[in-house]
Parts: C-alpha cells; structure tokens; sequence
RNA sequence: GGGAGUUUAGCUCAGCUGGUUCAGAGCAUCUGCCUUACAAGCAGAGGGUCGGGGGUUCGAAUCCCUCAACUCCCA
C-alpha cells in the first residue's frame, strides 16, 4: 500500500487552509433562514505574536465556531486587532530610539507616521499566526480599533457620554507611569510584594529644643512634600502632642499636628506623615483636613524645585541621599526591614507614583447598574460561574474610569480648548468651533481652538468592539443596520479571567447603554498557560515554547488537541509537551485507522452477516457517545467533549469495532460491512473535525471525491439519535470475557498466539449469540462451546457466566482453588456490607426505591456469582 | 486587614440536588508482545482511609463546624 504508515501533517495543513479560504467557506453573510451564530476575537495587539494563550484561547473558539457551522448555524467569527495604545507606543518608541531618534525630538505627526509605518509592517503577523493554527475567522471582516469607521465610533461615544454629563474632567489622583510619562488605570497596575525599608525619621516639636516624634515612613523621598502629622485622637501617647507643630527635618519646615482616627495605632510609631500629593490615602486625609498640596516631583520621576533640595534627583537616589542627611543630622532613629505592596506599570514595568492630575473621567456609578444585574441574573453566563463573585464585588466598589492616556498613539480625546479658557467637545474641529462660536458668542477661528494633547485608554474603543465590528454609526443614529440587527447579541465570548474587568465588563456596559442588550449570552473564561513549575508562560521568562515551532512539529490538529486535554474552564492550564505529543499520536491513530479501511478489498459475493451484531453495538455506542459529547459542549466542557471523542474513536472505534470486523490477512471484506464503516467512519470525522480540522477534511475527500460544497467543514453534524442500554451492556460482557482470556494468558505466561477453548455455563446465551465469531477471533480461541460442567480447567466468573478453559492435565488444581477461594472470599465480604444495608430497618425505610431495588440488584447479583464460583471451586475436586 | 477559590492515584483533573456512573478518566509507571493499520502501536496489571479532626445522617468525596496548606482578587 502506497499510504505513509505516518501522518505527516504540514501539507495537509496548508493545502486545505488555502481551500476554505478560496472557497470563502468561512465566510458569513446576513441570512435570516439561518441562526446567526456569533463571536467576536478578543482583539489581539496589533504589535503582537502569538503565545501559548493565544493558543489555547482560539482554539477553545475555532472549536465552538465549527461546531456551530456544521450544527447549520450561521457561524461568523469575527477577526481584528487593538491597537494598544501604550504597548505600541512602547514599541515604536524603542523603534524610533535605535534608529537614533529621540520621540519628544519629533512632531505629533511625524511620531504618528512611523507608528502607522510600524503597524503596517508588524500588524499582520498575529492573525497570519492564527491561520497556521486553523483558525476559521472570516478574514473579510478583519477589523483594526483605529479604523476610521471604529475610531469615528469611539469619538461619538466620547462626545455623547459627555453631553450625557457621564464624561468629565478632574483633578484626581492617578497611577503615574514616570517611564511611560502617563497615567494608568488601575488595571494597568501590577501589584507587586517588594523587599523595601520602613525609616523611622524623627521630626522636632516646635519650640523645644530636645522634643522629637517619630514617624515610620517607607518613602522618606517625600518629607519634603508634607504638610502635617497625623495622630489617632484616642491615643494617649501623643496627648502632649496636640495643638503643636512639627519641623520637617532637613528643611525646616513647621507643618501642624492633627488629630484623625484614621491613624492605626498599632501600625509603625502610630505617628503618620500626611503627603496629600504622593498618596492616595494621605490625598483624602488632606482632603478631609483642607490641607495643602506640594508636589514635589516632575513627571519622570525626579524632585523638583519644590522639594527645595536635591532637586533634579530621581526619586530613588533621592531616596538613597535623604537616608544618608538624615543620618548625618541625627534624625533617623532606625532602618527596619518591611514588605511592601508596590504597583508597577504593566508595559514598562516602573514603579508607578500616585500623582495628581487633570484628566478625564467616566462617571461609573449609573452606568454599570444594567451590566452588573445581567451578570447576576445568569442574562450573561459565565462559565465557570465562581467568577460571578469577583464581578460583582468588582462592579460594586467601581470607581470611575480615568480614561486620559498622556500618549500619542490613540484616538485623541475631542475636546477642543478656547482662548478664553473654556473648552468643548465634538467630532471635528470644525464642529467644535461652530459649537464654541454659538455657546459663548465669539468669533474664534480654527487656529484659536487647541485640541487636548492626550488619546483614549485602549479599553475605550475595545470596549464597543462587538457593536462596531458590525456598524459604526449606531452610537449616532440610534439605528442599528441589518448586520447589527442580525449578528447581535452575539453567542459566546473566550477570554481570559484577567481582563474580566477591563474588557468584559466594560463591553457589558457598552452594550447596555448603546443596544441597550447584553453584547453576548456567555463568557468562557479559559485559564493561564502555566509551564511545570506553575509560571506564568512569557517570553521575558524564556519558559515558553514557539507555537509556530509546536505547530510544525506536531501538526495543528495535534496543537489543538493537545492544549484541550487539560483545560477545563477557569483552570490553568498546566502545560506539558507530553500533552501535545499525545495529540500528535491521536492523530496519527486516525491517520492508520483510515488506512486500515482503504486498504481492504471488497468481495461483493460475501456474506458479512456475521458482522451485524458488531455493527449494532457499535452504532450504539456512537449514539450514546455522541450523546455525552453535546451534552460537555452545552456545558462549556470542552475538554470533557474531547476526552469522550478521543475514548470513543480511540477505544471503541480502533480498539473494539475495527478489530471486530477486521478480516483476517490479505483477506476481502463484504460490500455491507465495508459501507457501514465508511459510514461510520465518515461519522468519527464529523465529530472529531471541530477539534482537528485538517485531519479529518483530508480524509474526508481521501474517502471520496467531493465538491466544494460537500466539503467536511460544511458537513451536518450528526444527529445524536437514541441507543439502546441493553446492546451496549451486552457488548461489554462480551468484552468483559474477552479481557479475562487475554489476562489469564498473560497471568500463567501464555502466547497470545496459543489458541484456548472456551466454554461458557451461562442462562442467557444469547447474549453471545451475536458475537461467537468477534469472541473467537478476539480471544483467539480454538472453539466456543456452552456447557455445564468442565473438568481440569481454568475459570473465570463474568456477571453470574462461569467461564472454563480446559487445560487438560497442564492444570494446577491448588493454585486454582486458592484463587477461587479468594474470590468468594471477596464476594461474600461485598454481599455482607450490602446485607447489613438491607436489614437496617432505618435505611429500608428511609431510603428512596430506586436505590433500594439497586441493592437487592446488587444483593442478586453477588449471591449468583458466589454460587458459580463455588461450582467451579466443587468441579476441581 | 477583607473576600473568594482550591486540596481526590506519581502528574493533570472529573465526580450534578448526600445512595451503582462512587472511588473514576487521561497521562505516567510496571509486565508481555516488532500479532502486516498504527512501537507515535497492541494486550494486560498495579496505584488513593477523597488535606487533618469533629459533627449531622440509616448512609458522607459530596452537607455543617474546625484546623492546616496553597492560589487569586481587593485594601
């Protein structure tokens, strides 16, 4: 035979990949004689490469989107990238500084254009990297977050939440990247546990000469920045403190002693420096104390000249220096080692710096009321549903959403300042100029109005993603187009539980306030790829293999599998190579089943009768797998889904069912059976196709001749019909027999090739009827007989069938007894524990039927099967 | 400091409203096989007082209490 004994999956791979595509079979368009089924990707960074989670992510979507096509939905899934304003920025920044240019040496525009230059050359990569995975996305539709359609989008919904009064601008505390130069969300920040230092800096009481406090300060960097010193009121430490003033050490300054509960006395020296500028907590307290703000440092990080000394010094080695003066002047008491949360910048990873500035905020308060009840009210599923809890203590303590970035790469915020120190906010300049014109009666001229320098938070134009992929001028109209009408709410969204609330939460929100519907009906929360010793894959960590490698080397199909083994919902998943190896092998097993098949030869004048029971049975047991595997997929068990496959074609379709009716060597199959496997095979790979696409759609045209339209990605999937318990039972006694020959030759060291005699003493032969042949032939046996009573022979008890192997005078009778024994021994021991169940008053009474009769089933069966193993224990002498 | 989750075989995990799907699966391990579809394979086997302790119940991996360890989120 001409069929490699081994798949090789790359040409497989490109040549049907580069069919669906031609043949536009991922394609969607408006049907309404069809269920839309839809999801949206979550959007990848444009600058990005694909990773272990990108992996993992879109398969779990390629999955659900197949299954959906052949189940005769109208699947689109929905392909684009995100721009991402800050990790871009990054990126070209570094760009622009190898090829020896400084970003703040360069215009706005001409920044813009390399960062366009760059997105054009690098954006691609991901998605092409997506398609070598299997991906079926309907790459027509591939969307970009600053396409002009999208990025229109995103100013109307700015310009619209501000007229609402739900956008403005604040003077508040923000997460200050001093690396990046801009503020972060909170989401934005890494909190990290570090080693650092509690200082314990004395600070003079004014007017004596020997009076000190003691304060316990992490940043010492910032005494400069102080403007008093808190004490708890209930303490009585400090009593002789009240009223009086402390000197800022180093400088000289007089800031006064207040008195708030806040202060934990127990925490530090229960003396606390209050720093309103460079704190979120100390901000409030000053706040509440009507206290003065200094802010003693730029916006890179380094003290400026209101820190009145070391000005110019990076807030670390200013840290350094002010330890070394205050030692000098006598004025730290002691350095105690301390661990310390400190939030740091996702994307540059600097040390992030409470700061306060203007920027602009959205009002979270109403706004996420209708989003956070779908999550409750199971409108929006999550799956798995533990994230519920963390969604809603999320949505309920929201502040609101600073949503000003201090960057270029972005949608520039549309907010137009006036001469006259007033500002407005609308689409275009243009427009903004009438409005300002009209509202405050003056004759200003575009070169008056100056547009606000910073752009949007990314998540302000990812968060209308499964709106604007569809249109973009519903935020204006108020009219969605046909599209939107037909594709929205989409079906499930795959992501990952980390951006639950940057992303998730923030598209429910959207698609309340603009659709006023939910944007999707579930949320698939996958897991983090983690390597063997429970890290994060990443590339910084090295401890990540290249999928493009993984997928060359062991085909996509096996990739995809191999990644689903071991993740079920919510779960890390634990990456290992063995799995994918595993899905290799599985493959490969397909691979040799189909070659089996096609290398049999059909003689149209045998009778393959004998083959029918085997060809029932398995039918059934297709139903009752096919069964199991919708219900995993409607649970979102998508790993269980696989498992059940895998065992099925694995198990019983290679294992039982081909070897049943596999004729002996060089030997012809009947016309039936051949055509019933085909058949049966034709099913394995409609099942299988969702998780191994190339695979199975290779077989499927090795199979026969097809047209484009016939092809296995449009195939039907097939229906899960009923099947009956008792044939499948039946089977697995037989099989149960079968596996008792094949152990007893390996317990007592026989060849598999030494034909046995078997004979069966058993009331319901007919459960054997069917299966004489698949026995003989499985169990190599020399004859099948139903007997009675056997003399010299080995035995075996299945359900109450003794079994007999007739050894003739080869026998060892004791060695027989002592086994048999055994086996009553543990019998009796079983039926005992149920007996005790059974003549408990209490349990007969208290339990429900069912589990009753199961006992006196179980009672039934023990007791027939103690019976002929006794007989067989007499039969030995 | 507040909240959530996890703990079942060597590993990764199933186990629904307590009771036959109740101690399971895959992988790994061990034994025997190059049996002409597949050694990326076949056949067989061994592994767990379900984290510890207590309680409720006729009956607990499952419900309650408690302790312990680990993980995550928020401060």
């Amino acid at each position: 035979m001409s069929i490699a004994s081994k798949y090789e999956p790359a040409a497989a791979e490109a040549k049907w990949y580069a069919y669906w595509m031609e043949h536009k079979l991922f394609s969607s368009k408006v049907d309404h004689s069809k269920e839309p089924y839809t999801i949206v990707i979550p959007p990848p960074n444009v600058t990005g490469v694909l990773h272990m989670g990108h992996m993992l992510n879109n398969t779990i979507q390629d999955v659900l989107i197949r299954r959906a096509r052949m189940q005769g939905k109208n699947a689109l899934w929905v392909p684009g990238t995100d721009h991402a304003s800050i990790a871009t920025e990054t990126k070209v920044v570094n760009m622009l500084k190898e090829m020896g240019i400084d970003k703040k040496s360069i215009s706005r525009e001409e920044f813009l254009k390399y960062a366009w230059e760059w997105k054009e050359k690098y954006g691609g990569i991901i998605l092409e990297q997506l398609k070598k995975l299997g991906a079926s996305c309907d790459w027509d539709r591939t969307a970009f977050t600053m396409d002009p359609g999208l990025s229109d989008a995103v100013l109307s919904v700015f310009v619209d939440l501000h007229k609402k009064g739900k956008i403005y601008r604040g003077i508040r505390m923000v997460n200050w990247d001093p690396k990046g130069q801009t503020a972060l969300s909170d989401d934005e920040v890494i909190m990290k546990e570090i080693p650092s230092k509690l200082y314990y800096i004395k600070y003079k009481i004014e007017g004596t000469e020997d009076q000190f406090l003691t304060i316990a300060t992490t940043r010492p960097e910032t005494i400069m920045a102080d403007v008093a010193i808190c004490i708890n009121p209930k303490d009585p430490r400090f009593t002789h403190l009240k009223g009086k003033k402390a000197i800022i050490p180093l400088i000289n300054r007089a800031i006064p002693i207040i008195e708030d509960e806040y202060v934990d006395m127990e925490f530090g020296t229960g003396c606390l420096k209050v720093t309103p500028a460079h704190d979120i907590n100390d901000y409030e307290l000053g706040v509440k104390h009507k206290l003065e703000v200094i802010d003693i440092l730029n916006d890179n990080g380094t003290l400026n000249e209101k820190a009145q000394i070391l000005v110019g010094e990076d807030r670390f080695v200013a840290r350094k220096m002010i330890e070394k003066r205050l030692k000098e002047a006598d004025q730290l008491e002691k350095i105690e080692d301390y661990k310390s949360n400190v939030g740091h910048s996702e994307r540059t990873d600097a040390v992030i710096e409470p700061k306060l500035s203007l920027q602009w905020f959205l009002k979270m308060e109403d706004i996420t009321k209708p989003a956070l009840n779908s999550v409750m009210d199971d409108v929006i599923q999550l799956y798995p549903p533990k994230f519920k809890n963390m969604y809603r203590s999320w949505m309920e303590n929201v502040r609101d959403w600073c949503i000003s970035r201090q960057l270029w790469w972005g949608h520039r915020i549309p907010a137009y300042y006036l001469p006259n120190g007033e500002y407005v906010v609308a689409k275009t300049a243009q427009e903004a100029l009438d409005q300002a014109n009209v509202q405050f009666g003056t004759s200003y001229s575009l070169s008056d109005l100056k547009q606000d320098e910073d752009v949007l938070d990314t998540w302000f134009s990812s968060w209308l993603w499964p709106i604007s992929v569809f249109d973009t001028d519903v935020f204006t109209t108020g009219k969605p187009n046909e599209e939107l009408k037909y594709y929205y709410p989409t079906n499930d969204l795959v992501t990952a539980p980390e951006i639950l609330f940057f992303w998730v939460a923030r598209m429910i929100i959207a698609g309340y306030e603009y659709m006023g519907e939910k944007p999707f009906k579930n949320v698939y929360l996958t897991g983090i790829v983690r390597d063997k010793l429970g890290r994060k894959m990443s590339k910084s960590l090295g401890n990540s293999p290249d999928p493009l490698d993984l997928i060359a080397q062991n085909g996509a199909d096996g990739v995809r599998t191999g990644m689903l083994f071991s993740s079920p919902a919510g779960n890390d998943l634990p990456y290992d190579d063995k799995l994918v190896e595993q899905g290799r092998n599985f493959a490969n097993k397909i691979w040799n089943a189909f070659r089996l098949v096609k290398g049999w030869e059909i003689d149209p004048n045998l009778d393959g009768s004998a083959n029918a029971s085997s060809i029932e049975w398995f039918e059934n047991r297709f139903n009752q797998g096919l069964t199991e595997i919708n219900e995993h997929f409607e649970k979102f068990r998508i790993s269980d889904a696989l498992m059940t496959t895998y065992k099925l074609v694995w198990d019983d379709f290679c294992s039982w069912y081909l070897e049943m009716i596999k004729p002996a060597y060089q030997h012809p199959i009947d016309q039936v059976t051949y055509d019933k496997t085909i058949e049966i095979f034709e099913k394995i790979l409609k099942i299988l196709h969702p998780f191994m696409p190339f695979i199975t759609e290779e077989l499927w045209h090795q199979i026969k001749e097809r047209s484009v339209a016939e092809s296995l990605i449009l195939a039907s999937w097939p229906e899960a019909r009923a099947f009956d318990q008792k044939i499948i039972e039946e089977a697995a006694q037989v099989f149960e027999v079968v596996s008792q020959v094949r152990n007893l030759r390996a317990s007592k060291g026989m060849s598999p090739k030494e034909a046995l005699d078997l004979s069966i003493n058993t009331k319901n032969p007919e459960v054997y009827a069917g299966f004489e042949s698949v026995l003989t032939k499985l169990a190599n046996l020399s004859s099948l007989s139903f007997a009675e009573k056997v003399d010299n022979a080995m035995s075996f008890v299945v359900k109450a069938d003794e079994c007999f192997i007739p050894m003739g005078d080869s026998i060892n009778v004791e060695e027989e007894k002592i086994n048999l024994k055994k086996e009553i021994e543990y019998t009796q021991g079983f039926l005992a524990s149920v007996m005790k169940k059974l003549s408990n008053e209490r349990f007969v009474a208290g339990a429900p039927a069912q589990v009753l009769e199961m006992e006196r089933k179980k009672q039934a069966d023990a007791e027939a099967k103690i019976k002929a193993l006794e007989e067989s224990l007499a039969k030995l002498g």
